[in-house]
DNA sequence: AAGTGCCTCAACCGCACGAAG
DNA sequence: TCTTCGTGCGGTTGAGGCACT
């Protein structure tokens, strides 16, 4: 008793669509709007495949899509968040608004690839190409970047970026307790729960914890990333512990607020919680409605700028990998 | 101008997952 | 608990465009 086809092959188009069958695709999504893509090509009056609809939609009409070239910010983010998440297209998607996940692999395998391949990384393993079994220093469990970040504040100039990777961390353990609770987790959680293990091994020499000094306007009692306009890569001199979640929640999130998928930045417990998609600096992603804007003296208006990845004040080629 | 090879990217395919019954 | 359905994801394909000879 095999699944049904997802539609009769016989009698829909396959290949390009024609200027017709996109004019009807987005007549009817602007009326009916988005899902049930089984019966939407029979509703629309197209001889179209559900699947090829929401691939159409999805990747080429959809209104909000970004048109264009990748910029440079663009470029080293998604590298940045392929060496965290892998092949997970749809997740680094998730981080750059505009652009869709079909996209994205397609550049990566036609661009990106090639250009860390003639930087002499592996584009897989995110390691230099050389880097032989015996560079791997297996048994190295933190991999401690330490990066003097320069700020237009002369007192924040000794600030200290921290980006550990180990295994064994309090913030680690942190994360899988939480995530060892199925209750307050939703789909979303469930694939980042799935994802890390995933990533750990990948990785043997990194962990999750990002441990970098979040915005001044986060140590304030009842602040969150929605109440502030100052710079987004501004740096408390104390260090402060960031939990790393790649999928844009809030690890340490209130006890009375449920564990829930969306940008919202969580009250600030302690110092201890930041809004993962404004600490990428992506604050116009679909799912955050932070709206703190930067100063123009840091950060970036365009939303990117990873841990002064614009700026380059912190280049995670340079992370010192031990 | 014609032929060839390479590159890009839209689209397809198969599979996996979650929800519903 | 099992089956079915709808949807989404990642890998792959192939048509069309471009550069080179």
């Amino acid at each position: 008793m095999g699944r049904s086809p997802c539609c009769e092959k016989a009698h829909t188009n396959k290949g390009a669509w024609t200027k017709e069958e996109d004019d009807r695709l987005i007549a009817y999504i602007r009326t009916h709007g988005e899902g049930c893509w089984r019966s939407l090509p029979k509703a629309a009056g197209l001889l179209r495949c559900g699947k090829s609809c929401r691939l159409r939609w999805i990747n080429y009409l959809r209104p909000d899509l970004k048109r264009g070239n990748f910029t440079e910010e663009e470029d080293e983010l998604i590298i940045k968040l392929h060496s965290l998440l892998g092949n997970k297209w749809s997740l680094i998607a998730g981080r750059l608004p505009g652009r869709t996940d079909n996209e994205i692999k397609n550049y990566w395998n036609t661009h990106i690839r090639r250009k860390l391949l003639n930087r002499g990384i592996d584009p897989a393993t995110h390691r230099p190409v050389n880097d032989g079994p015996n560079n791997n220093h297996p048994t190295t469990t933190t991999a401690t970047a330490t990066t003097n970040i320069s700020h237009s504040n002369p007192s924040l100039d000794a600030a200290t970026t921290t980006i550990s990777f180990a295994n064994a961390t309090p913030t680690t353990h942190l994360i899988k307790e939480e995530l060892e609770d199925e209750t307050k987790l939703n789909s979303d959680d469930r694939k980042i729960k799935k994802t890390l293990p995933e990533f750990q091994e990948r990785c043997p020499d990194l962990n999750l914890e990002l441990r970098i000094s979040p915005p001044h306007h986060h140590l304030l009692p009842q602040a969150n990333c929605s109440s502030s306009s100052s710079s987004s890569s501004y740096v408390h001199p104390q260090l402060q512990h960031v939990s790393y979640h790649h999928h844009h929640h809030h690890l340490r999130h209130n006890q009375n607020q449920p564990l829930k998928t969306g940008g919202r930045s969580s009250s600030v417990t302690g110092g201890t919680t930041i809004c993962f998609a404004c600490s990428l600096g992506i604050e116009n992603s679909k799912e955050c409605s932070c709206t703190s804007s930067v100063d123009g003296t840091s950060g970036s208006s365009t939303g990117y700028d990873f841990i002064g990845l614009k700026t380059g004040v912190l280049d995670y080629r340079s992370l010192e990998m031990k």
